[in-house]
This record gives C-alpha cells, sequence and structure tokens, in this order.
RNA sequence: GGACUUGUAGCGCAGACUGGAUAGCGCGCCUGCCUUCUAUUGCAAAAGAAGCAAGAAGCAAGCAGAGGGUCGUGGGUUCAAAUCCCACCAAGUCCA
C-alpha cells in the first residue's frame, strides 16, 4: 500500500504510464527510490535535476514521511509508526495466516513428486526431489489452494524385473534391496542370458501372468511401504498413488493412439513401432520422432505416461505441477509437445539439479554408489543430539529431531534448483551460518524472551519505534507477503528460505542492540510486539519449508 | 556433433528473468572484547599457596572489526552491464 501510494503521486506528477520503483542499496537512502533515467532521455535533461524538481513537488503525505533527491535517484521515506502500526497489527492479527494472499482460494492444485523408481531405498538425490515438491505443496497450501499430491509408482520396467529376478523366492527387508538390486545389475551388464530372462519376465508381467504379477506387486510393495517410511520421517505425505501397471491394458491408451493418429503426425516406422513426428517442434534430438509402441503394438512408457498426464489433467481445473529432474527435462519436452498435439496443456514444470558425491559422481542406485536418505536423517539427529546435549537441554530426544530434520531440509532448499549441490558430510551437517537451526534457534529466542516477560503486548505505542534495528527488522517483516507471494508465482521455496535467514539475521542484530525486558513498560509492551512478530513470520515462513519450530533449544 | 543449465572472495551461496547508487551473505582466515579453568610453560634456583602472562575450554549456537573480487574469458548494445546480445572456455544433464 505504500508503494501504491508512492506510484500514485509519481503518475500524477510524470504523467508516465509505467512507474518502476526500486529499493535502494542502503536504507539510510529511503525505503523506496524512484530513478529519473528515463525521464532526462524523454526530456533532454540531467536526471539529477529531475530528481530535485520533482522532490519539490511532491509533498510528504501521510505515509509519507519525507521525499529527497539524491543524485539521479528521487528517495521516498516511508512514515516509520504508520508502517510499523501497519505491519506489526496485521501480523498480530493474522498470525498464522500472515503472509498469504489467499490466491488460491476456491482453487485446486495437483502435484506429483518424488515418484522414485520402486527397487530401492531413496538416497539423498531422490529427497530433493520430495523436499521441493513437500514445500511447493506446503506454499500452495498457505496461498488456500486445496492440493492434491500424487506419487506415480513405476511398478512397470525392467528396474523392477531385475529386482525380482535378484530376489527369486527369497523374503527380503527393504533395506537390503538396494544392494540385491545393483548386484543383480551388475550381473546383468555381464551376462546376455540373465538380461534375456530379465526380459522374458517383464513380458510376462505386461501380458497379464497371474504368478509375475504376484511377484511384481510383492517387490513393489515391499519398496513403496518402506520409501514411503523413510519420507514420512521428512513429514512428507502423499494423498494419491498412480500405478503404471493400470495403463498397460486401459483402453485409453487405444483411445490416445487414434487420436494421435488424427494429427497425421503418428507413423510407424520401419521396426513396425509407433512412433510420434515431433519435428515441427524443434527438439535438439537427432531424430525428431518419440517412440510410443513396440513392434508388437504394446505400449512404452512413454505411452503410458502420456495417457497418465492426461488423467492428471482432467483432475486438475487450475493448477497442475510436476517436479522432475533436469536429466528428464528433454523427455518432458516431448511429453509436452506429445500433448499439445492432444491440444492439451502440460503440467508447469519444475526441474532440479543434481546431487553430486564429492568426486563429482551424481548418485546412482544402480552402482550403489549413494548416500541412503536414511542415514544421512540418522545422522543429521545424532549431531543436533551432541550438539544439544553440550548445551544441557532438556528434552532432547524431540528437539534433536526437529532440528536435525530441520537441517536436512534446508541444506536441500536453500539452494536454487538449477545448481547442483555437492554433497559432503562435513558441510552438510555443519550448524553454523546458513542453517535451519539459525532461524529456528531465532524462534525460541522469541519465545523465551516472551515467555520471560509475562506481559502482554496488545497496545503497543509505535511512536516508540526509532532505532534503525527496530525499523529494519519490521521493513523486513512487512517484506513478508510479497516475498511469498513471489515463491509462489515462480515455485520457489528458495526464495523464503533467504528471506528467512536474513530476517533471523535482522532480528539478531535487533536482539543484540535492543533489551526488550526493561523498566519502562511502554517500551517493554512495544519491543515484545516486534518479537511476537518476527515469531509468527518465522513460523509461517519454515512452515512453508516444512521445517518445524521448537520453544526451547 | 546438437540442446539445456551452471560459472560471483580460499570454500558454499544470494543478486541476473525486470540493466541503475559503494556487488551482498555465511564458513574459514586475521585483530580486539567477555567468562571460566590450570594438565602444560614462563615470571621463578626448595616445596606449597596465591598472582600475572602464555595456554586451554567456554558463552548469548558469543560480540565488534579488518582483510579478501579480472562477477569464467573476449567482444557488442547502452548515458549505465554481474544482469541483455554474440563467440569461446570449463562443469553438470540430455539427445543415437
Amino acid at each position: 500500500m505504500f508503494e501504491k501510494e508512492i506510484i500514485r503521486l509519481l503518475k500524477k506528477e510524470t504523467k508516465q504510464k509505467n512507474i518502476t520503483l526500486e529499493i535502494p542499496p542502503n536504507p539510510d537512502l529511503g525505503d523506496f527510490a524512484f530513478p529519473c533515467f528515463i525521464l532526462a532521455k524523454q526530456h533532454q535533461k540531467n536526471p539529477n535535476e529531475i530528481a530535485l524538481e520533482l522532490s519539490m513537488k511532491i509533498k510528504p503525505t501521510e505515509l509519507l514521511e519525507a521525499i529527497v533527491p539524491k543524485g539521479p535517484y528521487l528517495n521516498f521515506f516511508l512514515n516509520r509508526s504508520k508502517l510499523s502500526e501497519l505491519t506489526l497489527k496485521s501480523i498480530l492479527k493474522e498470525k498464522d495466516k500472515y503472509g498469504s494472499y489467499l490466491v488460491g482460494k476456491g482453487k485446486t492444485a495437483l502435484i506429483e513428486h518424488t515418484s522414485i523408481n520402486p527397487n530401492a531405498a531413496p538416497h539423498v538425490g531422490r529427497a530433493r526431489n520430495a523436499i521441493i515438491g513437500d514445500s511447493i505443496t506446503r506454499l500452495l497450501k498457505f496461498q488456500g489452494y486445496k492440493t492434491e499430491v500424487h506419487y506415480f509408482v513405476n511398478d512397470v520396467g525392467k528396474q523392477i524385473a531385475i529386482l525380482v529376478l535378484g530376489i527369486g523366492s527369497k523374503k527380503p527387508e527393504f533395506k537390503k534391496l538396494l544392494n540385491i538390486y545393483s548386484k543383480t545389475y551388475n550381473k546383468i551388464r555381464k551376462s546376455k542370458k540373465l538380461e534375456q530372462q530379465a526380459f522374458i519376465l517383464l513380458k510376462k508381467f505386461e501380458e497379464g501372468d497371474k504368478e509375475t504379477i504376484k511377484r511384481f506387486n510383492h517387490v513393489v510393495d515391499i519398496c513403496i511401504k518402506g520409501q514411503i517410511e523413510t519420507l514420512s520421517k521428512l513429514n512428507v505425505k502423499y494423498d494419491v498413488f498412480d500405478y503404471e501397471s493400470k495403463y498397460l491394458f486401459d483402453k485409453k491408451i487405444k483411445e490416445i493412439l487414434a487420436k494421435l493418429e488424427k494429427t497425421n503426425q503418428l507413423i510407424t516406422d520401419k521396426d513396425n513401432r509407433k512412433v510420434l513426428n515431433l519435428s515441427s517442434f524443434n527438439l535438439p534430438t537427432k531424430e525428431p520422432y518419440f517412440v510410443l509402441t513396440r513392434s508388437d503394438n504394446t505400449s512404452l512408457y512413454s505411452l503410458r505416461d502420456i495417457a497418465y498426464t492426461l488423467d492428471k489433467i482432467k483432475k486438475s481445473k487450475t493448477k497442475n505441477i510436476i517436479v522432475l529432474g533436469e536429466d528428464q527435462k528433454l523427455y518432458f519436452q516431448q511429453i509436452k509437445a506429445a500433448l499439445s498435439l492432444l491440444k492439451q496443456q502440460a503440467p508447469q514444470v519444475i526441474h532440479y539439479s543434481h546431487i553430486l558425491l564429492a568426486g563429482g559422481n551424481k548418485m546412482s542406485t544402480r552402482t550403489g554408489d549413494v548416500v541412503l536418505l536414511e542415514d544421512f536423517i540418522k545422522e543429521a539427529v545424532k549431531k543436533a543430539e551432541n550438539e544439544l546435549k553440550k548445551r544441557k537441554s532438556r528434552n532432547i530426544k524431540k528437539i534433536a529431531s526437529v532440528i536435525g530434520i530441520g537441517a536436512v531440509k534446508y541444506s536441500i532448499l536453500k539452494v536454487s534448483p538449477d545448481k547442483n549441490i555437492v554433497f559432503d558430510w562435513d558441510s552438510a551437517l555443519s550448524f553454523e551460518g546458513d542453517t535451519s537451526q539459525y532461524i529456528q534457534y531465532v524462534y525460541a529466542r522469541a519465545s523465551s524472551i516472551l515467555k520471560k516477560a509475562k506481559i502482554n503486548h496488545s497496545n503497543p505505542n509505535y511512536l516508540m519505534i526509532s532505532l534503525p534495528e527496530e525499523i529494519n527488522l519490521i521493513n523486513k517483516l512487512y517484506k513478508f507477503p510479497e516475498t511469498v507471494y513471489k515463491a509462489t508465482i515462480e515455485l520457489k521455496p528458495y526464495i523464503i528460505a533467504n528471506y528467512l535467514y536474513q530476517l533471523a539475521q535482522i532480528f539478531n542484530d535487533f536482539y543484540h542492540k535492543c533489551q526488550c525486558i526493561s523498566e519502562d513498560r511502554e517500551l517493554t509492551k512495544t519491543r515484545l510486539a516486534i518479537v511476537a512478530a518476527t515469531r509468527h513470520v518465522i513460523k509461517n515462513g519454515l512452515n512453508i519449508l516444512g521445517i518445524d519450530v521448537t520453544e526451547k533449544m
């Protein structure tokens, strides 16, 4: 609302249609700035002069304390007590809702994420998908969307056949599967005969052989249960599990082929496979053909995926999102192209880069070269426990889990998704600097101040807010809703992670400079209101990231 | 060979889409500050006690400050480029 006021005044004075405001690099210069370069060009005048002229014409208002030219910029200072009053009042009133514009009210959002192959325990690399997906779900929920989280179970495929082959008649527990899988995979690479066996199994499964289906289902069940259990430790939950095998015999497959036939882009190639000609989409593939079936006319993963995606499109009216690794970028473009031939809008996709191991290797289930998510969580919680013991905290177990799991999530969420993360235990488990516990600590600190004060902080005196540390903090709190909004539009939780870290830093500045509990009752009330407001914002923000808070640390 | 993403301080990142003021942050490094301790060393040529210094540990998950940059390289556009465009280099990913 402050921006609006400034823009209104500037429009009136400059007769410009579009006014863009900037934030000065340094708060001493003001809260908002209007650069005068464009006007300078139009009027063939020095921008410094224009800023000066405008500063004479535009008078301060109730919301704007001062308007000062500084070189080619016209800088606006907001009315402090007004800003404080509006910000603190709305935080303390809206509480857990503060920060939401409720842009998703009455709308639904379908999110597919994780969708790990059901052949082994998830490793840290896979967790990036789940954690990003979960955070986006929470973000949309916070904005009022009704969300539905889907998990696509790829229960058809060579990797399951390999596992079935490796298991034989054994009844292994979930943890052993990774080992069995990578062993069998390596054997198969060396033996054509074994590989043939895997293909035969897969074929039987696809043909509906009851015994084989049973064996496949058995393995997939163990996997999915195990995966869900691990992910539930991160408090990541799913609403619907969709099985790829459902589409093996689905009549939709034929319908889709028939529809594609009508576009004249469906061709039977020299190997008698049905392929889709995507040459009009200019994708960077060598051949512009997207293979949908085998020579015997059975469906491939691509075709089943199209069918599944169409089902999702049907279900989701307003928002349809999928989280995929960067290795799926081109593949997804092909799916998108196929859907566009069917005149359907593909889901909004979020790609993320891989988590590499400290030698530059990608984590791979095939080679077994992985850091398991389970182990990573355990280590993080253990580390937190040790730290807490040093500080003789109470309730160590519970708090350690909040901190440890928060650290796992935050370390993944804080980095922009198109950057590779190089995993090494030391920095992943470091509890210093830009970490979740630094933020959680601010929450705990704020909680303990409020508890200690035992004073009701309603009706603070906004006129008493004057120190730069207080003002900076309130400014930052004021920006929370627009930060959340930006993260929603761009589907980027890391924006919120970065914001929270900055907020925590600013709060600590405030904490060190401003004694909250003092003889002056009026001042105490006012500062407590600031503390309480910060506490709410930290909580809301961390909640979007899926990170819990704790009253004590 | 083609396409996409990334490259910002020793290390890890933000800023880039939407060009604008002195390029921010964390870790580490360096300096100073606060508390406690005395296994070790010195002041100190009996021993012990106390002290000072060194040292160690710690705190409010400490504080304050300092240093650290060809924004991958080279061009171009612009009054203005980390930001936009082109070429190249390196890393990651995909395409048969």
